[in-house]
DNA sequence: CGCAGCGCCTGAAGGC
DNA sequence: TGCCTTCAGGCGCTGC
């Protein structure tokens, strides 16, 4: 499930291979989470940038494609389209080769938008700072995270306190910060905990290439290698870390959250 | 406007 | 072996 670290992966990797491109075809599933990827038929790519989860094609015209991976969503350069049935949409580019999404359980989606007009993706309009940018600041988190009574896990995969968290890192890093999933207000001192935990997990994910615990690939088909490195996503039952006390799991808000007891108090 | 709840999707895994 | 149920979860939408 693509989250920042994923995203970012894919963006690295593609952004220098789609620079001035011209896409000269395009192609999707009839479906208008996705029928929108033929509107950039024509133009050609300026750069590929990112902001939370959401890749940004700038092209030529003033208009941008935007690309969200869902839970199992991947881009990838071909030389050419296969019949692999879960291909969501594809780009024809000069020199002979595809950008390929592939999609299994639909949950991506892509847009095309006047630059910067993003009043019809809520959730982009909505989100806050990228979590790896400079204008991601434990005082504006603390701020930003005082405004809502929500859960804090519910909270950060809202995207607006902070963009590019999903519920992996999330969970990564309310462990690391010994913060209760379960807590709807945390004080100054545990906010700045808890945006240097999320800072350093999703750099450490970055580095590892991501997290491949089914579907990720990179644009190259790779997986990553971060799921070796989760301390506490996924290890419910398992011995803590830290304290070897076993961890715990609990659905707060529809999400499957885990925690330790011991070093998570509520 | 905030937010709770639901729907979208499919493959994997577990129960019987 | 095979059928059925449950689960994973990011995000958009609806209605309170």
């Amino acid at each position: 499930m693509p989250e920042l670290p994923e995203v970012e992966t894919i963006r690295r990797q593609l952004a220098p291979r789609l620079q001035g491109r011209r896409i000269q075809d395009a192609h999707s599933h009839e479906s208008e989470k996705f029928t929108p990827a033929r509107d950039a038929i024509g133009t050609t790519i300026q750069a590929l940038s990112r902001k939370g989860k959401y890749l940004i094609t700038s092209l030529d015209d003033g208009w941008e494609l935007i690309i969200h991976l869902g839970m199992t969503g991947s881009l990838a350069l071909a030389p050419e389209v296969t019949d692999d049935p879960y291909i969501r949409a594809w780009w024809q580019l000069n020199g002979d080769e595809v950008l390929v999404y592939r999609d299994v359980r639909r949950f991506g989606r892509i847009r095309c938008v006047s630059a910067g007009q993003y009043d019809t993706i809520p959730t982009l309009a909505a989100q806050g700072p990228d979590a790896l940018s400079p204008d991601f600041t434990a005082e504006g988190f603390y701020q930003a995270l005082r405004k809502s009574r929500r859960r804090i896990p519910t909270q950060l995969l809202s995207q607006r306190p902070v963009a590019g968290v999903g519920n992996i890192y999330g969970t990564e890093a309310l462990w690391i910060a010994g913060i209760h999933p379960a807590k709807r207000q945390i004080s100054r001192a545990a906010a700045a905990k808890l945006h240097t935990a999320l800072v350093q997990v999703l750099e450490a994910g970055l580095a590892d290439g991501g997290t491949t615990l089914r579907d990720y690939r990179n644009a190259d088909g790779e997986q990553g290698s971060h799921q070796h490195a989760l301390a506490c996503y996924g290890r419910s039952g398992q011995p803590c870390l830290r304290c070897s006390v076993p961890l715990q799991h609990r659905t707060y808000d529809a999400r499957t959250l885990t925690f330790c007891p011991q070093c998570q108090p509520r």
